[in-house]
RNA sequence: GGGCGGAUAGCUCAGUGGCCAGAGCACCUGCCUUACACGCAGGGGGUCGCAGGUUCAAGUCCUGCUCCGCCCACCA
């Protein structure tokens, strides 16, 4: 016999108790089994750059979510857990720590620094799993991976060399983005183009041979010390004789020529263009069909090179300053307008990137774009909600290459190394121990890293063995379901699915099921730099993991953010108490329940035993029907309603009557049967969402033999549909309800009840709360039900109001206020009129009666009737009344 | 410049062309009715962004427009 349990729900005792019982019941482990189907998911690996935020507590929720349902459904189900280095990222975070202390990365060198690094992203890791064990998920932890573990390590390699010997990955000098800050090269996904307001400077170029030459407009002054041409349109009237002269460049008194190209947009400032061939793409590719040389002004720091002359040294920001001023010194500078335009900045930390040219390594990415272009054509990886492949082809149809080489020290270093005595280059798999052109034992590994996407691009394969051909693999992948949020569908989901073409073979995951972003209930983003940042880890203290599951849950709309506000948390505490509370019911009530169970197939049901279980059939198909289109608020929202609304406040309440009074000790087990499996079949088709409480209340209400995490998930089985028993139930709510509302209307409480009479016009309704005579009388508070035959007299000082297929009376003590009564009779009887002249409209249409479908016309019918009945009473009664006064 | 998403109750959002447009929260009224005041019962509250169109029937489909948000893009 289970102890007593506590009026209300304390989440404390329970949920910290239940995540070990479950390692203990080892239900994670995901073991191979081919009479099995396989379902897996990779997790997301979060960055091992810090804790857990709101935007992994919705994500791994959904995770754990459909792999406990689909383990509970029989499934073999994995998910495989992991944690991503986060190259850049991570790489920041260490600096940003040295920083406080006055250091920097060169303080300490390479090996120090990479150590560091080692101890603060395994402190972050080992957080971030206590966090995810909070939040009660059940990964399979004897399978957890990092990205830069031993066995990733390798894939990476395999990955790289075997694209380097296809010719997909190549090295080369070609404009990139460089953050001076951070001392890389970024890919284009890495800079973030900012509108900004700045100023358009308009530069006097006179001509060589004297003249007024030309004048150019730019945004950026600084870079004209690195001119190697003015550029106009060839169709430019304006400036057809300049073309193939040339014209001094002010300051560095250069003489540079005037060219022509089509690239320059003539109605942009005054339709000539400066060109400076190593700061500016579009600059770079006239030089390069020009021929014109480059002049480097600008280094990797951001200052300004020898190149500069006299504003060598300057920061790339005090040179614009000074160039602009020793402009207008000499006269040169012609004018300067305010100018609305946007800059790149690195996404890891907002300083300008500088576009410069630099020796980096490339991915050739057409090709590979083919094969994830292939990948949604055929259909072997479906979008939820489908819209986003469009996203997702747009970028993949209109590809640069991609930049993975990064200048840091935090990451997959690059498997490429020279011969420093014959500067022959070379690309293995295995660590070279002699160059294989000259014989010499000279080798240097390159200095730089991978970009930290290239390790996650090959996460769904590597993380089960890749490129072994392991039973993991074999039996896993490709994966089911990879969830994620929009906001990297580029940067990683594009990549997985390429790769996982490429190197596979075969699509990374059949299914994308992306969500939106959390955002506060402003709709601002949540970051901790902008203090907008909610810590989950709080919500679970106070309110509990479940809470915070089920709030999440109910909030995701597909694809689109979702504005996260406490009170939906409260609300889904709310509900955990009531679901604690429903069970305390039960389980009170069950303590008197016959030993052997009742087969309810057999039973005889009453009218609120036969509705409940029709109600429970049809919530698990549509549970199931809505996860499997992974519309899961839905599945949410249905099992709240049936929980809350139909089970507590009709069935639990009716049952009442059965409990304390049974007409017979039959009627009596059976109620207690019906609530038991009822509320067995809610635990289980609720706990893929709330693990801990269903747990707990699983093992208040039996004493099971295995956790209720591996128990079998409930399935709707039509056979207890039953349309009937659902349509009579309705009419008796419809009839506790009218009389409850005439109860309002007197203000009476509870305590007092009081006497109703129920004129039917149907046998069928008087019938049927005959039927269920108790129970009426104890949802209305009747104290005394009298049923009469339609046509009967009404009873005087009564409050009327009509039910579906009857009459309700109220009896008032003392006598009714009858203008009060006349006054919502007339309310009453405005809106029936309405509804009247609505469908009379409608049926009133030939066209419609004509067109539309029978049921519907049917049904429109049926509704008039219905309405005119109930018109009539209320008129039939306004009369009556309207005699007395 | 191109593309996407949104606009429904005070707030956050649901709403396969067909019951009288719903829920939660908030609000108002009455209740500690022996599971639950984290609760119960009742109630008020809507030109479904605007304008056209298709249809017997439009919140839902089409066109245009207005706001809000986001993504992509080499106009210096």
């Amino acid at each position: 016999m289970p102890e007593r349990m506590p009026p209300a729900y304390e989440r404390q005792q329970v949920e910290d108790k239940w995540y070990q019982y479950w390692l203990d019941e080892d239900i994670m482990a995901a073991e191979i089994d081919p009479d099995r189907e396989p379902f897996c998911i990779v997790i997301p690996p979060p960055n091992v750059t810090g804790t857990l935020h709101m935007g992994h507590a919705l994500d791994n929720t959904i995770q754990d979510l459909l792999t406990r349902w689909r383990r509970m459904q029989g499934y073999c189900a994995l998910w495989l857990p992991g944690t991503d280095h986060a190259g850049i990222a991570t790489q920041n975070v260490v600096e940003k720590k040295l920083a406080e202390e006055g250091k920097t990365r060169h303080d300490l060198g390479r090996e120090e620094f990479v150590a560091l690094t080692w101890e603060v992203a395994e402190e972050h890791k080992s957080q971030i799993i206590d966090q995810l064990q909070r939040l009660g998920c059940t990964p399979d932890w004897s399978r957890e991976r990092f990205t830069l573990d031993e066995g990733l390590s390798r894939a990476v390699r395999e990955a790289f060399v075997t694209l380097y010997e296809e010719g997909l990955i190549y090295r080369g000098a070609r404009m990139i983005n460089w953050c001076p800050r951070c001392s890389t090269g970024l890919s284009d996904l890495e800079v973030e183009h900012i509108d900004q307001q700045g100023h358009l400077w308009y530069i006097r170029y006179p001509a060589a041979e004297g003249g007024a030459g030309v004048v150019v407009a730019t945004t950026r002054p600084e870079t004209m010390l690195g001119d190697t041409a003015v550029a106009v349109h060839p169709d430019d009237e304006r400036y057809g004789d300049l073309i193939g002269e040339t014209v001094i460049l002010p300051l560095m008194e250069r003489e540079i020529p005037v060219i022509a190209d089509d690239l320059v947009d003539p109605e942009f400032g005054t339709g000539a263009v400066k060109v400076t061939p190593a700061h500016d793409p579009t600059d770079l590719e006239i030089a390069e069909k020009h021929h014109l040389p480059h002049v480097v002004v600008i280094d990797e720091d951001g200052n300004m090179t020898d190149e500069a002359g006299r504003f060598a040294g300057l920061s790339r920001f005090e040179a614009r300053r000074e160039v602009v001023s020793a402009l207008e010194d000499q006269g040169l500078l012609e004018g300067i307008e305010e100018h609305h335009h946007t800059v790149g900045i690195c996404t890891r930390c907002d300083t300008i990137v500088e576009p410069l040219v630099s020796e980096q390594w490339f991915v050739a990415m057409e090709p590979l774009a083919e094969e994830g272009l292939k990948a949604v054509d055929e259909g072997l990886v479906r979008f939820v909600p489908e819209r986003w492949t469009k996203v997702y082809r747009e970028w993949l149809e209109n590809i640069e290459d991609w930049c993975i080489s990064r200048q840091l020290w935090w990451g997959h270093p690059i498997p490429a190394w020279w011969c420093e005595s014959c500067n022959q280059g070379i690309v293995t798999r295995e660590d070279p121990t002699e160059c294989l052109a000259c014989g010499e034992y000279n080798m240097v590994q390159s200095p730089d890293v991978l970009d930290t996407w290239f390790s996650s691009a090959l996460w769904p394969f590597s993380t089960l063995g890749w490129p072994d051909k392991t039973e993991d693999l074999e039996y896993f992948y490709p994966t089911s379901v990879l969830v994620t949020a929009y906001d990297i569908i580029f940067f990683w989901v594009a990549r997985m699915i390429i790769d996982g073409m490429h190197f596979t073979g075969r699509q990374p995951f059949d299914v994308v099921f992306i969500h939106g972003l959390v955002r506060t209930a402003e709709g601002q983003k949540m970051s901790k730099s902008l203090g907008t940042g909610v810590d989950p880890m709080g919500l679970i203290d106070e309110y509990g993991a479940d809470a915070l599951r089920f709030a999440l849950m109910q909030l995701i709309t597909h694809g689109q953010d979702l504005r996260y506000s406490e009170d939906r948390v409260v609300g889904a505490r709310n509900f955990c108490n009531k679901l604690w509370n429903v069970t305390r019911f039960v389980v009170m009530n069950l303590e008197d329940a016959p030993a052997e169970r009742i087969d309810l197939s057999e039973a005889e049901l009453s009218l609120a035993d036969r509705w409940i279980l029709s109600r429970h059939h049809r919530l698990l198909a549509t549970i199931d029907r809505e996860l499997e289109r992974y519309n899961i608020a839905q599945a949410a929202d249905a099992l709240y309603e049936h929980i809350w609304s139909e089970f507590c406040d009709w069935y639990v309440e009716l049952a009442k009557s059965d409990l304390y009074e049974p007409e017979s000790p039959q009627r009596k087990a059976t109620v207690q049967q019906v609530l038991e499996t009822v509320l067995d079949g809610i635990l289980r088709a609720l706990h893929p969402i709330m693990p801990f409480i269903t747990e707990e209340l699983w093992h208040r209400l039996y004493e099971p033999a295995c956790p209720i995490a591996v128990a079998d998930y409930p399935e709707a089985d039509e056979a207890w549909f039953d349309d009937s028993a659902e349509e009579r139930m309705g009419t008796v709510q419809g009839t506790v309800t009218a009389i409850r509302t005439l109860r309002a209307a007197l203000t009476l409480p509870p305590s007092q009840r009081a006497p109703v009479t129920v004129i039917g016009d149907n046998a069928d309704t008087l019938g049927l709360l005959e039927n269920q005579r108790q129970g009426l009388k104890s949802l209305a508070m009747i104290d005394e039900l009298t049923l009469l035959d339609p046509g009967s007299e009404a009873p005087q000082d009564c409050l009327a109001a009509p039910a579906p297929g009857s009459q309700v009376f109220l009896h008032v003590p003392g006598s009714v206020d009858v203008s009060d009564e006349i006054q919502r009779l007339d309310k009453q009887i405005a809106e029936m009129e309405g509804h009247i002249e609505q469908s009379r409209g409608k049926l009133g249409n030939p066209q419609f009666v004509e067109n539309a479908p029978d049921d519907i016309v049917q049904r429109e019918r049926e509704r008039l009737a219905e309405s005119q009945e109930k018109l009539r009473q209320l008129q039939e009664r306004r009369e009556t009344l309207a005699g007395l006064v």
